[in-house]
DNA sequence: GTATGTGAACCACTTCACAGCA
DNA sequence: TGCTGTGAAGTGGTTCACATAC
């Protein structure tokens, strides 16, 4: 049934399915394209040949029900049920990860802490003990995790999404400053400020950006 | 100069800039376009067109230079001089962000921190004083702040935002969950592992993604 | 021989514009 | 009348392929 679909448009569902969470929740019953992208920032016709894509959920002359609408992008995307998560690295950066709280209400649970310093390992981070890195394979035997989210030092990184994915995992959140080899069957996101920054002080740098009005 | 240049091209530059670094650190000279595309897992053709943006850096026959061309590259981006930074929302998330030791060492320095929470200002984090939100305005007046990082809850970030737009805050870096709204000259960068990882969902759910060899 | 730099061909996504329906 | 759904047109970015230079 995804045949084709582009991941662009994969990946402005979830910021839909967000608004309209928002607009459920302050008791909005319907909404048009129209009013839907001024609020994000995205082209109504946008929106419409997004959803195009899974069907025809809008009726003409009034919108979209907000209510049906949210939930069959939950149920496209998936958010209809729950996901399991390891986390790979206990430095900063992971127990930042591993004690956010933005996570589970959306339905992601971290399951598992891994990290290589014998002084981190056995420590109880959010609940989890942290096991050693060595026994990524033996933990996850078996075990259906679906997303393993790498926070180590780049020099570590690769081993161990490679170790992931051996394991079976086929979605990685990566935190660690590299281009990570996978196969094809696996999906990365990549989670870098640094990069973000780096980019955006070339318009700093250069004056107002080539984007409409000054 | 910069006339026409895609998004797209100056998000790629920080990469190349990054592996060069590495490279460099190696002790590698000379670099082909075809390796550091493998690398980076970009085409070679992809990265001689970004660079030929800028200017002709390469030598037929040989590559590139890894220094010269590292160089070039901080100097396009603005990566040769220091950033000023400040932080907005300093619960859980904000914390992890100023203690994060990542930025210094690329340039990029916080030098005020801010919170609406009474109980939260006036503590010391990561050797900043945290000051209240309404200051915002007076505290930035006549400093040269390049930077603004939300780390607020998602209702009170547009607000932040506009204050900071307000005093001349020309690049954002958004870990809020919201879509901001700012005026054509100011530059907008989300960092948003939630929709990252509910994009990765849809192709969790619906076996592999359309990309390649299984 | 080898790898760059680049116009031209290609492809993918976005926007348009309108028919269709409530 | 108002807004969706969508083929068709348009736009922008990527890849090709080769002349050029070392």
């Amino acid at each position: 049934m995804p045949l084709e679909i582009p991941d662009v448009v994969i990946d402005r569902l979830p910021v839909y399915a967000r608004a309209l969470a928002a607009l459920e929740r302050s008791g909005r019953e319907v909404v048009s394209s129209q009013e839907l992208g001024t609020q994000l920032g995205v082209t109504p016709a946008q929106i419409r040949k997004d959803l195009s894509y899974f069907g025809r959920f809008g009726k003409q002359g009034r919108g979209y029900n907000v209510r049906r609408l949210m939930e069959e992008l939950h149920q496209i995307l998936g958010l209809d049920r729950k996901w399991t998560m390891v986390v790979v690295g206990v430095g900063q950066l992971g127990r930042a990860v591993l004690s956010y709280g933005g996570f589970a209400p959306q339905g992601f649970r971290i399951i598992e802490a891994f990290d290589a310093d014998p002084a981190v390992i056995g420590q109880k981070v959010d609940d989890l003990i942290v096991k050693p890195v060595e026994q990524i394979r033996e933990s996850l035997a078996g075990r259906p995790v679906d997303i393993g989210i790498v926070a180590t030092p780049a020099a570590a990184a690769q081993k161990v999404i490679d170790a992931l994915v051996e394991c079976g995992v086929r979605a990685i959140l990566n935190y660690a400053p590299i281009a990570a080899h996978v196969p094809a069957h696996v999906r990365v996101k990549d989670i870098d400020p640094v990069l973000s920054l780096q980019s955006m002080t070339f318009y700093l740098k250069n004056g107002a950006p080539p984007a409409g009005t000054a």
